[in-house]
DNA sequence: GATAAGTACCTGTACGATACAGCTATCTGA
DNA sequence: TCAGATAGCTGTATCGTACAGGTACTTATC
């Protein structure tokens, strides 16, 4: 590996250290303050409901990278707040297949909404072809990420 | 905004989520397993420490957005583990200087080579440009959140 | 220079997110 | 049919963090 390499992935490391940092506080600011809509597991937890449709609990925790426990409770807590349904599995009596409310379909988006308008402030003197390239970057990156994770 | 803007918006957002989501596990595989060398912000300490040179808590609380008290007990942490040294500050009767020692620079080296390491074999295959790219991207990316955050 | 207001740090306490271990109910393959 | 695997839940522990309050020190005002 030449030195360039090593500083551009240096570099790498840096940022993406920076940008959890930077999400995390992010986060804690605006779940706390006037919002409390949804905490970091359950909005995940929602908008996986509804990408990939309802589905169980092992299946959600498998894919989050979570225990089944945290998902459990995770879901617990939607369930008290109304934003997901649980039904027996008719194919399988061991398990429970989670779906989400409107209610939490419509809170999801609410988040979803809020957070693309944060990035177009914040991006808002980016380039269309830098914004689609960060986009894309990012998506490669992720893949290459899964892919370390769970080698095939 | 255009619908394009607004599809792209959307996928930073989803990827930036993404990357959070596999950054949480990740460290929490990595630091849980072999080594618990080094939790979340201990590694950010000592690398904030290594780059801007000793400081006091207070400095440090605010350059990382954490809490004074949260950043004192991981100091007290990282002092019992001999990474860092507290002295009085010779100007302030108030304040204690936080110092990396040299088995902290070390060990956050190691940290941070692991790390880098981990992102040349996940972009092994990525061009040169790419990666820097990426590099710069998710470096502005992270400006315009500090910008955002601390608007002057 | 006395005193009020501000600041730096620490400690007590609480909470949220998570993991692991162990439990019960159910399923599946030999 | 039954032994082992699996799904989900609950108990318990840990970690990172915040907020509130205390103490020691500093700075500004008169």
């Amino acid at each position: 590996m030449s030195d360039d390499d090593e500083i551009t992935l240096g570099r790498i490391e840096t940022e993406v250290a920076l940008l959890m940092r930077f999400g995390e506080a992010t986060r804690r600011a605006t779940g706390t303050a006037e919002h409390r809509v949804l905490d970091r597991a359950a909005y995940v937890i929602l908008r996986h409901l509804d990408t990939a449709g309802p589905q169980n609990v092992s299946a959600l925790a498998a894919r989050l990278n979570l225990d089944g426990s945290t998902v459990t409770r995770q879901v617990s807590a939607l369930q008290r707040d109304g934003l997901i349904v649980r039904a027996p599995d008719p194919t399988d009596g061991r398990g429970t297949v989670i779906s989400p409310t409107p209610a939490g379909l419509q809170r999801m988006a609410a988040v979803q909404n809020a957070r693309t308008r944060l990035y177009g402030d914040m991006l808002a003197d980016w380039s269309t072809e830098d914004r689609t390239t960060l986009a894309t970057l990012l998506g490669r990156l992720n893949q290459a990420l899964v892919n370390r994770n769970r080698p095939r």
